[in-house]
RNA sequence: GGAGAGGUGGCUGAGUGGUUGAAAGCGGCUCCCUGCUAAGGAGUUACAGGAGGCAACUUCUGUCGAGGGUUCGAAUCCCUCCCUCUCCGCCA
């Protein structure tokens, strides 16, 4: 959410902003509306100032023996009365406006960072940095087809249970990717992260606190008799986690590493990678958070984005690093990096981790802040994927595939797994 | 799901209509005394938002689970909701 402030003082600052984003809107009613806004708590400020007195100045003269019929007392009470009316409503005016400005406000994504590079779509991403050697040849496989091979996933069963798009692993598969969840988990931790379990339904104050609502409902599955959803990500309960909270200072930099079920509709993507492990209604994923001090967050940014990468390294994932232009970023965000994998059989890099600066977006819809002497302040936060799990699988089965029909894996991930390869 | 109890400041816990934003205790902070990892004394100490000043600060408003209502005036009375605890039922 935007700072109101703003958009009254520097309204050209937001329509810029946005315009980057290929967005174009007209603020002036909302600043408009903001400033109104503000003249009303004046106003109703004073009326009540005045009220209060008046409240304070019957209760000393009934006290010091004068009658409550007495012509004095019921002329302020009369006084008192019409001050009450004109409050009251005021508070209609003003919360029927507030409504409106938060409803507004809750639409506009955040303001690209100043870093962040310019572009109509994701064409315009850009590449910083890639690591390792992707492997190139022909008859490579993909992963789908490995996976099918050594009978790892049931698809079609799968289907039977819930619908398409849903995946059911059996016996090496379903151990892999609970030794993908504990090797990232444990790596994190190592790290200094605090591990974290968090509940994945979720309120729809958490889903607006770290931007999913009110524009992306068609995203979440609900559970509408309860005003739960299923968490599209545990970004969405790890920035709840201290909605409405003041953080001491020397808490800070707060840092969350949760595994969770990640669930989505995919609503619009009909078609798109129908099989294997990559676009699914359900999927894990270990992600990693920070809350963090304003001036820092720039710095950590990178931290996050490395710790991230560092699981790749460990994996033996090639991979590359592209950054989201402002066409392509996403509505919370004011800078992202993509880390994406490379696939040897599908021959293309695939996103397996977006790792995101929000600055003070999540915190001011959510209300997290810091103090700072005796004035609060807005947090910074931050979130990567570390990492999508099925898409690390995916990544593990094309990279170790062998002549022979075996997949090797990642020597880090052997103490896990209890063997170096997958087999028939 | 049924029955009951309760939600007050960092914590414990008073407070049933009028200088109560809130007694008392604990804790915290400052100072004094005391030569010794102890004890004593004095003072101070909720949070948020707005306005004004470079600032220490001043001032106004709101906040006793949340939201409404009654009243000149509500922590206190009324209504709705949420949460917690205990017992029963159900259940991993």
């Amino acid at each position: 959410m935007l700072d109101q402030r703003l958009i009254r003082e520097n309204p050209n600052v937001v329509v810029t902003a946005m315009q980057r984003r290929g967005i174009n809107i007209d603020i002036n009613s909302l600043k408009l509306n903001s400033e109104k806004l503000k003249e009303i708590e004046a106003l109703r400020n004073e009326l009540q100032a005045k009220g209060n007195l008046i409240g304070k100045e019957v209760g000393l003269k009934i006290k010091s023996g004068l009658s409550p019929n007495s012509d004095e007392i019921i002329s302020l009470r009369e006084e008192g009365n019409s001050i009450k009316q004109k409050v009251v409503l005021l508070e209609e005016k003003e919360r029927s406006l507030f409504k409106k400005i938060k409803a507004n406000l809750l639409e506009l994504p955040n303001l690209p960072s100043i870093d962040c590079p310019d572009g109509k779509d994701e064409t315009e991403n850009v590449e910083i940095r890639s690591w390792g050697n992707p492997l190139k040849g022909k008859n490579l496989k993909e992963h789908w087809q490995i996976a099918e091979e050594l009978k790892l996933l049931d698809t079609q069963r799968s289907v039977r249970i819930a619908k398409s798009r849903f995946i059911t692993l059996f016996n090496q598969g379903a151990r892999l990717e609970r030794a993908l969840i504990n090797f990232m988990l444990d790596k994190h931790i190592s790290k200094g992260y605090i591990e974290v379990l968090p509940p994945v339904l979720v309120n729809t104050e958490s889903l607006q606190g770290s931007g999913q609502l009110p524009k992306f409902a068609e995203e979440s599955f609900k559970c509408s008799e309860d005003d739960l959803w299923l968490t599209p990500t545990a970004e969405v309960p790890l920035t709840s986690l201290h909605r409405g909270e003041i953080i001491p200072s020397e808490d800070l930099p707060i840092r969350y590493a949760a595994y969770s079920p990640c669930f989505r509709r995919e609503a619009g993507s009909y078609g798109r990678d129908t099989r294997g492990l990559i676009r699914l209604h359900q999927f894990n994923k270990v992600e990693l958070y920070w809350f963090v001090h304003p001036e820092k967050s720039k710095d950590a940014h990178d931290q996050i984005t490395s710790d991230a990468e560092d699981i790749l390294k460990t994996l033996e994932l090639p991979y590359r690093v592209v950054e989201i232009c402002t066409g392509d970023l996403g509505f919370s965000a004011a800078r992202t990096f993509d880390l994406e994998v490379w696939l040897p059989g599908a021959n293309a890099y695939r996103e397996i981790s977006s790792s995101s600066i929000c600055e003070d977006f999540q915190a001011r819809r959510s209300s997290i802040r810091t103090k700072e002497g005796k004035k609060t302040r807005l947090v910074h936060t931050l979130n990567a994927s570390g990492l999508a799990i099925g898409r690390t699988m995916a990544a593990i089965l094309e990279n170790g595939q062998q002549p022979d029909g075996s997949v090797r894996l990642p020597n880090a991930i052997e103490p896990y797994f209890g063997a170096k390869l997958l087999k028939t």
